[in-house]
DNA sequence: ATATGATGCGTACATCTGTACATAGCGCGA
DNA sequence: TCGCGCTATGTACAGATGTACGCATCATAT
């Protein structure tokens, strides 16, 4: 780990940046990388500081602790995903584009990449044992529903919400994805 | 971590029992114990072996990696969660019967012990990236599955596995679970 | 230009991890 | 009863981890 004795290089040559405002932001972005690329589990302050092509005392600088670093991250991940389910669903102006809508986002995560579906997995048992985690999933949990609400009465915005977890997860576990038709048609059924 | 050496008694005083069949089967329920617990990242030979109170040595000898420590307890896990659900749905004579075996099955996972519910993340999330882990969630699935369709036809029966996933999922995280008769409006609602 | 205080970083360290392996001890056949 | 061989265990070890901390370095004011 020490580094070669013969490097000619004096240390501060060959990471010249200093000054970097933002990089707390950008170790919040590789700690997200890390976790969907090797689970919660993988994640250690040299991998993210590897990723994110920073000295590793800058993490211990940055955050109080590596389970600060993964609140936030969690945090700022919950929250883009329930900006993204605000926005598909805030243009539906009545009750059939907000059910196209709907398809469209969970055919959106089956199809895109696995990284946003990890991330919520790793999300949900990392909150099973931590609470403050727990508080992020409840509000991002809290504010889709209310998304729902804006189209579909109270019990039925609670319901579709646990519908369309259930397929997205089992769905992304399977050998055969669900396809978008299929998605539909479950919705649909259950809208009917 | 060293013994103290002025312990006067000789190392086999301490722990008798030598010849112990079964040890390996105490072993994996150990290990879901602890996987309950502590979860996967916490799950370590010397935790493990510290539940069971065997000795470290014990692990390496019965098992090749810590690896397949897991696999087994979360195959075991599986097989015993499709059991239930198997009994469950087998018992029922008509769709009535079953539709109140899955609100049951559903209820019971809620009002348990969280124990199940935890293990099932943890196997999830475990399954997302260890590939002999995620041979063992498919076979459950498709276990429970079939148990659906003997009763529902096979769309029926993928949809609504879904929707009890998700309603599980979603209702344990939540601040406030779902009620068995909240449960049982979204079942029924769904299978109308 | 230079002193200076805040900012950022290299490195050390105690701890914990999985695993290997030399023996110790028991069951079992003679 | 007595050995022998397999089962079981204590211990060692290399590697990785979170975190602390002294010091280098830069922005800024003078």
């Amino acid at each position: 780990m020490k580094p070669p004795p013969d490097d000619p290089r004096p240390a501060t040559a060959r990471r010249p940046r200093r000054h970097d405002p933002g990089r707390r932001d950008r170790l919040i972005d590789a700690a997200l990388t890390v976790i969907a690329e090797r689970g919660v589990a993988g994640t250690t302050h040299r991998e993210i500081a590897r990723v994110a092509d920073v000295p590793l005392g800058s993490m211990t600088y940055h955050f109080a602790s590596l389970e600060e670093v993964l609140a936030e991250a969690f945090t700022r991940h919950a929250e883009s995903a329930a900006r993204v389910f605000d926005e598909c669903l805030g243009s539906a102006r009545d009750r059939t584009e907000a059910v196209e809508a709907v398809i469209t986002l969970v055919s959106g995560y089956l199809l895109g990449s696995q990284y946003d579906l990890v991330l919520s997995v790793e999300l949900y048992v990392a909150a099973a044992r931590n609470p403050a985690l727990r508080a992020v999933t409840q509000a991002w949990m809290a504010r889709s529903r209310r998304a729902l609400e804006r189209h579909f009465d109270a019990t039925t915005a609670r319901e579709l919400d646990a519908l369309i977890e259930g397929l997205v997860l089992h769905s992304a576990l399977s050998t055969d994805p669900m396809t978008p038709e299929q998605i539909r048609h479950a919705v649909e059924r259950f809208l009917r």
